[in-house]
DNA sequence: CTTATAAATGTTATATTATTACATAGTGTT
DNA sequence: AACACTATGTAATAATATAACATTTATAAG
């Protein structure tokens, strides 16, 4: 086996590298439509093409939805290992999303529990507000 | 004036009022589609209708939409005042969604600043994980 | 009461987001 | 080579949401 278990789980193919550079590349989230008419000319005709490696990316921590907005923003936290604990700002007016990378906020949500005493380890919030260009 | 301002804040149209009836007696966060189908009898027949509706309702924080379901369940906090607030546990089986109403939590997130020491008074915040029944 | 304004409704059409289903091709392992 | 698994290609369609415009109803001011 030259190519160990670890590099699988990081190597990506070809659509999935596609999508992964636009997204990657991109300042603001992109929609899965936007996405597929940026790579049409790279050969990825059809929505499932997307939805598919979309899927991937976000299982793989590479990428994360942002739910409130149907679109794709690429993993800003160093290691990707947050794929299931993710925090977002968003701007009301510009749109503008961050990704919230806070040691505090993370360790404060993997330890909530709820009234039954749940605990759970993946969860998305998403903030609104307006961003310091715009207030 | 019979009706005061806050007597009109907390009144409902007659669509608005048939959809928040059906979503609050539902037990389970529902869909624009199938309340549309389920209140077609009542004589609301085409989308634009429901979302209207529904926009108003959210507006009003007398229901809440599950982002990631795309489906709105009827507020469960006594005063109907965090319409901006919101934190919700999913259960990833049986799809059974629990509005979480905890104070250290919102009080938490409220105070919540990002690097820039920005606040946001508004939020919403899924957590998915296993409930009780499906564990 | 009536008139102006805003809010809500009704209706058709269409835009946007996402999936099903099935056929084909590549990749890694034995 | 044979197998299982993952990824790809393609067409059709399902599911979610909005635009645009006409009409009606509710509210509050004069």
């Amino acid at each position: 086996m030259v190519i160990s278990k670890i590099d699988k789980m990081h190597s990506l193919s070809k659509n999935q590298q596609i999508i992964f550079d636009l997204i990657d590349k991109s300042p603001e989230p992109l929609k899965a439509y936007t996405i597929l008419f940026n790579v049409q000319k790279k050969g990825i005709k059809a929505p499932p093409q997307v939805y598919r490696a979309l899927d991937k990316l976000v299982e793989m921590g590479k990428i994360h939805k942002i739910e409130s907005r149907n679109a794709f923003i690429a993993c800003h936290n160093s290691s990707c290992q947050v794929a299931k604990a993710t925090a977002f700002s968003i701007c009301e007016i510009c749109e503008k999303v961050t990704e919230i990378s806070s040691a505090g906020l993370s360790k404060y949500l993997a330890n909530f529990k709820d009234k039954d005493g749940m605990k759970y380890s993946k969860y998305n919030l998403e903030f609104f507000g307006l961003c310091k260009k715009c207030r």
